[in-house]
DNA sequence: TTGGTATTTATACAAGTGTATAATTATACT
DNA sequence: AGTATAATTATACACTTGTATAAATACCAA
């Protein structure tokens, strides 16, 4: 009964603000907002409640934290995955477009997730500047690379067609990752990325289609 | 001193349910869910608060009801204005477009009242079926309205692809309507159905803009 | 080995939450 | 006018919430 070892363990303060980041996205992805408490959150970190205040001034401080956390791993994952490994612009765009629409970036949890967050945003203007530098950031993307296809193309195209049609493609990506998100199991496989390439490509007139199975 | 009238009124439950409900509704959209207290939504009806559990069995009956009122309203916001005084059926495709994207359907009210509703659907099964319910009456209505004006324009399209166009043209119009609602001011007036209207258009392959400024 | 210190826990508190129950009171009907 | 009844208020309760503060403890440096 004697033998005890240390009772808790002291980790560097960046890791420990990270783990609990994590578990307030995924409790918040599970049990929604209402069910993201001091508590539940500290509970999942594997530490006591006094040490959230200990790391983040207020809990308004760790959801905004994990707001601006989520979001840029949201965007890095649309984006990222094997940017180099096309060859023509064209399937950039196509790639960019489907990642986008499926798992893991279409999921549930992400949705609501995002759902979550969106309540916090009109009331605090840092969750507001967030939101506001994410939309851009991804949307600048995508213009980046329709102009890139575009010009491959030799469409030529003025830069205020541009952000309309980056507009409109963000729409798209985005009513159908909701959609996705919020009714799963009322679309087929692979279907969500087929029907998000044929609009993207109707809206900006290329077909993104035969680019696509190219590893 | 003496003199009082009536401490309250009673009124025909039909009527203050409904009370309740638009309550809860401007509560929602103006404090976030969280804001939505029991308390302050029979404070904002004018009742006390325990009339809302004589009306409604629980709280969450109360939001319940609340959802299934909003969503009909929205829905009906965009389908029904001057359906009947549209000639072709490009024109009343045209409109139905036009009018999920501009205000009052596009309003971050709404958009963060749709977000607070969210969370509640994946736990409430419900609410799963009142979200599940509404979005297939949308997308049917937006459907029969493109199969019709693609009649009319003598284009022969298979059933099966007008599922996809139907889905792809709700996506486009929801996520429009997402961005404006969440971004006020990040629009001109006007840009979100010029572009929804454009993107509609390019996607079913009709030029839905010349039909416009009809009345 | 021995402090020193930031991390972590432990405990407490005031405010707000949804819910339950009994006491009032307006109103329709006889 | 009187009464039954449903609507409405009034009050209370148990629970959860975020926050504050003090005590304990692991780990680094000397």
């Amino acid at each position: 009964m004697s033998e005890s070892g240390p009772k808790f363990r002291r980790e560097p303060a960046e890791q420990r603000k990270e783990a609990l980041i994590l578990s307030t996205l995924s409790l918040i992805a599970e049990k929604g907002v209402r069910g993201a408490t001091v508590r539940a959150i500290a509970s999942r970190a594997d530490v006591t409640q006094g040490l959230i205040r200990h790391h983040f001034s207020s809990k308004e401080d760790l959801i905004t934290a994990a707001y601006e956390h989520h979001m840029s791993h949201m965007t890095d994952l649309t984006a990222a995955p094997g940017a180099a490994s096309h060859h023509s612009c064209k399937s950039r765009l196509a790639a960019f477009v489907t990642n986008g629409l499926k798992p893991p970036v279409v999921d549930p949890r992400s949705v609501s997730l995002w759902a979550g967050f969106l309540n916090k945003i009109r009331e605090d203007p840092r969750m507001q500047a967030i939101h506001e530098q994410t939309y851009h950031d991804f949307r600048d993307r995508l213009e980046a690379l329709i102009a890139d296809a575009l010009t491959e193309a030799e469409i030529d195209t003025p830069s205020s067609q541009l952000r309309g049609l980056a507009i409109a493609c963000n729409a798209v990506i985005d009513g159908l990752w909701m959609e996705g998100g919020a009714l799963p199991g009322a679309f087929e496989t692979g279907e969500l990325p087929e029907i998000g390439l044929r609009s993207v490509g109707a809206i900006i007139g290329l077909d993104l289609e035969e680019t696509e199975n190219r590893s």
